[in-house]
RNA sequence: GCCGGCGUAGCUCAGCAGGUAGAGCAGCUGACUUGUAAUCAGAAGGUCGAGGGUUCAAUUCCUUUCGCCGGCACCA
């Protein structure tokens, strides 16, 4: 007798055993069919699970949360599947659930095409058509190695040999194919009837440089094919939003191969960076920070000095002169220190907060430039603080707070930006137990700010724990914008110290921060936040004057130099076309209002305001234009 | 840096089983003097990313190199 508890706190008996598939059917045809997976006393399971004694019963269907990620799973088997009988010499790796899809790594002789795909994707209807079941059973673990090897599967085979000796492991197969996974997987191939391979790519095995380099597939996959249309859709619309498309189209910046990884500013650019700059000034006085400006080249021994050298003279670019080598800058921080050690400090004096808008370059791996998010020539609003201990947890969160307001200021809300704290790498400076006094600190900073935060162990700077602000871009890429690093090591290499109460010196405790982080970057991600409709304060031309025909050309050039002396960023178009076209152009560039000029007007001293989305503001005077554009 | 794809006019893109290139838009000139998302016409615009090779002939094939794109690795 088996008695099974299902969620509405029924009780279902059975003489015998019976599997989880049964009991739906029990229940229904209908839920039978949609079931997918469930869980038995709260663990995931297959429909094939056999429940032999009393049991706690959910149901997993196409509906419920849970099933996506087991589509995803199931559809990964079935693209090592469909790769197996395309490519029978092509060895399985991993295959794991991302977010929106799947990937799965092969080993082959040769690297997969957009053909490939093709073939693939063909292949896989074509066993979804066959209905395969998929079943799982058990084997040793010895066992299981030595039957990987059997089939070939070398990758495999290692895999399993890392999991402990005398384990159980669970095999899935279909068709054929099989595959080691902990499952639980769609009880036939039947149930993957909306995916999609998006992409190949090289990755290498187990994520390490110094290995062999995998052939990647990705795909997505969804529980119905109007969910996996809609997603194809997002992705294309999200695709418009890319910083490198509207940089162009609103002529705000380049990038040549003359210079890769650095960036061409052009007018509407720059007056976009200029105004976040400006900003982030406005709020280092507000918070108490002083700005200053160390040098762009340093002698390369106090980048030895300070470690830098050591771990990253492979991105440093360096020059020469009179049997000297410099580094061009790619910190600012050991400036920042050679600052703070002109003269004595005392107690008294701390915390000091230093700013700078810091040039800094890196020599990043051709590989890595991407656009604006990831460039070799960027500006830093970078800052340092120079504490006592006593003084960090509060130092941190009053930064947290000025990130915080600063996200908001520029619309970027909280709910899209990730907090993330980075604790000690592999290679560092430091003693543990400084390590785990900083990795406590910015822990507690967090926690009585009340935010959530994941951790990332050995994310870490190799001088201090951090915390990492992040946001995504356009098809959901995360990128690192603020960040808050402690670090007790940089100021004993470069001596720093304060005069304490007691009149000792001690070294002073350092916070690294910025809440932009490059302004290349952040800009990037304003760009693709906004989709290139700044609000008003940041849009680089706020208004475009259109004149109608060329009797109105004085009276509108007079209302645009009214609005250029008022300190507007107006443009005027006086170009002989119709006013529908040049509605057009200046619509296409994204211009929050326009204005139109024609007899009407000039008759009775007025403007008529057309708002970005296209609204119609109606006729006004200037005069309350502009106070229309100061609220 | 690694794997793959790509590089043609200012922009978006076509073309080429090898016979020195084509469209739309922009720009220029002219006509039109226009009322809320594209007025019409004309002329012009390219050593097909760069170097080397094969060939009677290369934008097209091969090769080297630079850059870009998608991943991976890296990210002070």
């Amino acid at each position: 007798m088996v008695n099974i508890k299902l969620p509405d706190n029924t009780t279902r008996s059975f003489d015998q055993a019976i599997t989880v598939l049964d009991v739906a059917k029990s229940i229904s045809p209908g839920l039978a069919k949609a079931t997918i997976a469930a869980y038995v006393d709260d663990k995931m399971c297959d429909v094939s699970y056999l429940i032999d004694q009393d049991a706690k019963l959910k149901l997993i269907t196409e509906k419920d949360p849970e099933a996506l990620d087991i589509i995803r799973h199931s559809t990964a088997h079935l693209l090592a599947q469909a790769v197996k009988q395309l490519y029978p010499t092509a060895q399985v790796t991993i295959g794991p659930v991302i977010d929106n899809g799947f990937y799965y790594d092969f080993s082959y002789e040769r690297p997969f095409t957009p053909e490939d795909l093709t073939l693939i994707e063909r292949k896989m209807d074509e066993l979804v058509n066959l209905n395969l079941q998929v079943t799982r059973k058990k084997m040793l673990r010895d066992e299981a190695i030595e039957y990987f090897k059997f089939l070939g599967e070398n990758y495999k085979a290692e895999i399993i040999a890392s999991i402990p000796q005398n384990e159980t492991i669970s095999l899935y197969s279909q068709g054929g194919f099989t595959d080691l996974c902990r499952g639980p997987h769609v009880p036939s191939t039947s149930k993957l009837k909306a995916f999609k391979l998006t992409k190949v790519a090289g990755a290498y095995w187990r994520g390490d440089s110094k290995n062999e380099m995998l052939q990647r597939i990705y795909g997505t996959a969804w529980v119905t094919k109007e969910e996996l249309r809609q997603y194809l859709h997002m992705l294309e619309e999200a695709e418009k939003r890319d910083h490198r498309k509207i940089g162009k189209q609103l002529d705000l910046f380049h990038i040549q191969d003359e210079a890769p990884g650095m960036i061409f500013w052009h007018a509407n650019g720059w007056s976009l960076w200029q105004v976040v700059e400006q900003y982030i000034r406005s709020m280092y006085k507000k918070y108490n920070y002083v700005e200053v400006k160390t040098p762009q080249i340093l002698d390369r021994t106090l980048w030895e000095k300070s470690g830098h050298w050591e771990k990253f003279h492979d991105d440093i670019f360096t020059l020469e002169s009179e049997h000297k080598q410099y580094a061009i800058k790619p910190m600012n921080c050991p400036g920042h220190i050679q600052i703070y050690k002109q003269g004595l400090t005392s107690y008294r004096d701390l915390p000091i907060r230093f700013a700078e808008f810091g040039s800094c370059h890196r020599n990043e791996a051709s590989g890595a430039l991407h656009g604006l998010m990831r460039v070799r020539a960027f500006v830093q609003d970078d800052g340092h603080i120079f504490c006592m201990e006593n003084q960090i947890q509060n130092e941190v969160m009053v930064f947290i707070d000025m990130l915080f307001e600063v996200y908001n200021k520029f619309d970027l809300g909280s709910d899209g930006i990730a907090v993330k704290l980075s604790t000690r790498p592999a290679k560092r400076i430091g003693s543990d137990e400084v390590w785990d006094k900083a990795e406590k600190s910015l822990a507690d900073a967090l926690n009585a700010k009340g935010l959530n935060w994941e951790i990332l162990p050995g994310e870490g700077a190799f001088y201090g724990p951090k915390i990492e602000f992040e946001v995504k871009d356009c098809i959901g890429r995360k990128w690192t914008t603020g960040s808050v690093q402690l670090d007790f090591s940089m100021p004993s290499r470069l001596e720093a110290e304060y005069i304490a109460a007691d009149g000792s010196k001690q070294f002073v405790v350092m916070l690294h921060r910025a809440i932009c982080g490059s302004l290349e970057r952040f800009i990037g991600i304003l760009i693709e936040h906004h989709m290139g409709n700044f609000p008003l304060w940041l849009a680089p031309i706020q208004c475009a004057i259109l004149n109608i025909s060329e009797k109105q050309a004085n009276y509108a050039t007079t209302m645009y130099n009214k609005l250029r002396t008022a300190g507007f960023r107006p443009q005027i178009d006086l170009s002989n076309e119709k006013i529908g076209y040049k509605i057009r152009q200046n619509t296409l560039k994204k211009i929050p209002f326009l204005i139109i000029i024609g007899d009407k007007e000039v008759e009775t001293d007025t403007i008529t305001v057309r708002q970005r989305d296209g609204t119609d503001l109606g006729a006004m005077s200037l005069e309350q234009f502009i106070s229309h554009l100061q609220q």
